[in-house]
DNA sequence: CGGAATCCGCCACGATACTG
DNA sequence: CAGTATCGTGGCGGATTCCG
């Protein structure tokens, strides 16, 4: 069915054998890294997540998402069209109303995007801490650093004024 | 580092009751959000997949990623550093020598990234086929818009040549 | 070798106004 | 209501230079 062709634009994984691990991630013009480009993008997670409850209209999706402009909102949901992850269905009443819904495709990938979300929900306070560490050296080291160089400037400073030789 | 520090940890989600799914998407100052968007990142992606594998020098590093500039792949290790998903090691010697090597956590991220990315590539083709689909039809329908522009300009135009009332 | 600092182009995104 | 069109800008990311 759609097997077969892929007419590969650049062919990247699937050379089979070893790890495809690394064949994913070195070509960055890889198909996958748009697919992932596009799921990674900061509305399309919020508005596939919204989506898989139950079938939203554009207005209903604008003020549920809160700080998403109407262009960007359109711009979303027709790349998740495009992708086929979101169906688009336009009822020719007046006013117009226009119902998205996610796709089976769609589903399957919110299905995958939960464990990444789970996975972040389970150690953000590690995380959280790590970066409160990291931030508290960095303070530090940036704080001896700045007392080096002033001392060597006064000390180059006092060299220049007392014994110029 | 002009990076955008995350004040306000001031904990988004799990207010409770409900489904949380709905909680990290509404804010978009939330937590969960900001580790997605590093995620999400173009280049972070790429380097823990290497650094799975092996622990890797600076150089090595950037010569595997290709395309990366030193100063991206600088910012992407400091904060995957910050976010206690990579170790730096220093060996003071000279010339200096650096090594990256993944944490644990960053282990246990790979392996969640590891599904999303199975995810990408078992349904790649489906997803250029949709894409293609979607072209085919967008280009149809400029076509015929374009085409009553025309014959509508047309005919506006023979209403004022031909009998100006 | 492994960075830090500086300059700069560019485009992604937001705000606004208009249309059907 | 559900978009398209247009313009202005902030910041991301690349290229370059200098440092330890």
């Amino acid at each position: 069915m759609e097997e077969g062709t892929s007419k590969s634009p650049g062919h990247c994984g699937d050379t089979g054998g070893d790890y495809d691990v690394l064949q994913w991630d070195t070509r960055e013009d890889c198909e996958v890294r748009q697919i992932l480009d596009r799921i990674a993008d900061k509305w399309s997670l919020l508005v596939i997540a919204l989506l898989d409850r139950r079938s939203l209209r554009f207005t209903e999706l604008k003020r549920e998402v809160d700080g998403i402009s109407q262009r960007m909102l359109t711009r979303t949901l027709r790349h998740l069209e495009r992708d086929g992850l979101v169906r688009r269905t336009v009822h020719p009443t007046v006013p117009p109303r226009v119902d998205y819904e996610l796709t089976p495709l769609g589903a399957t990938l919110h299905d995958t995007i939960q464990t990444l979300v789970t996975w972040t929900e389970r150690h953000q306070n590690e995380i959280a801490a790590s970066r409160a560490a990291y931030d508290v050296r960095a303070a530090a080291e940036r704080e001896t650093a700045e007392a080096e160089t002033t001392e060597r400037n006064a000390i180059a400073h006092a060299a220049l004024t007392n014994r110029p030789r």
